[in-house]
DNA sequence: TATCCTAGTTACCGTTTGGGAACCTTAGGA
DNA sequence: TCCTAAGGTTCCCAAACGGTAACTAGGATA
């Protein structure tokens, strides 16, 4: 796990760190649309596998961008937010997914639309 | 070597693939100050290896949001810049630096202020 | 009694990423 | 004759990352 310890260079550099890896952004993409169960991210996140979500998203809890709140439930109910600090993400993740469309049109790169926060934000 | 062949379910996705890693971004970062040599990027990155330089930056060139221009001279002469599509990342990275300061301050996480186009971003 | 449900955890294992150190090239200078 | 400079390449190794499959809890349902 991450720690954060380190002194960093750059305020990238930290980025990097909190954000990083394959899955991250795309779950708070996807918690950007709003609570969600764990299934149900799950769902939203095609070929993630349950130990990488999970993992993940504690590394996300840890480090303060994403809440979680369990309900004493059988079978279990847990459902997964952003905090505020998460929810601040959204503005660099819509830059990076407006320049990423572009990046995929310019060079003919097939792909679906945005299954999430995208078209909401666009407005 | 990233192939950028599969299918993407979201441009998000695709900028993972893109700038992914522990060097890209701040690699594309430190470009936007204007062109670089070689060895002067590498000054201006702590710790990254000669090694982990050239591959990213042939990476990002095979990607198209880095130009390589080399002088037939001796000692070797190679200058590095962004293309147009690595320059419209700027506000993508800028975005991230924002945050990441915030961050940064929100958990009292000690950083060298950023030693790059921060400052002249924000104007 | 057996099975299902959700949200996990654990052990194991392969791939990828990143780093260290040595070597290369070729002209000019000491 | 040897060294230096700049910009690499190559080999080898370790750690991190990510994936598979099996197992868990405990109440509800058939």
């Amino acid at each position: 796990m991450k720690d954060l310890n380190s002194e960093y260079q750059c305020a990238i550099d930290l980025v990097i760190d909190v954000i990083g890896g394959k899955w991250k952004v795309l779950i708070l993409w996807n918690l950007n649309e709003g609570v969600k169960r764990f299934n149900e991210l799950k769902r939203s996140l095609p070929n993630i596998t349950q130990k990488m979500l999970t993992q993940q998203l504690r590394e996300l809890e840890e480090h303060g961008l994403v809440s979680r709140k369990v309900y004493q439930e059988v079978p279990p109910r847990v459902e997964y937010s952003t905090t505020d600090m998460g929810k601040k993400l959204q503005a660099t993740l819509f830059e990076m997914c407006k320049w990423g469309d572009e990046y995929a049109e310019q060079k003919g790169i097939a792909m679906n639309r945005c299954w999430t926060s995208y078209n909401f934000m666009e407005k």
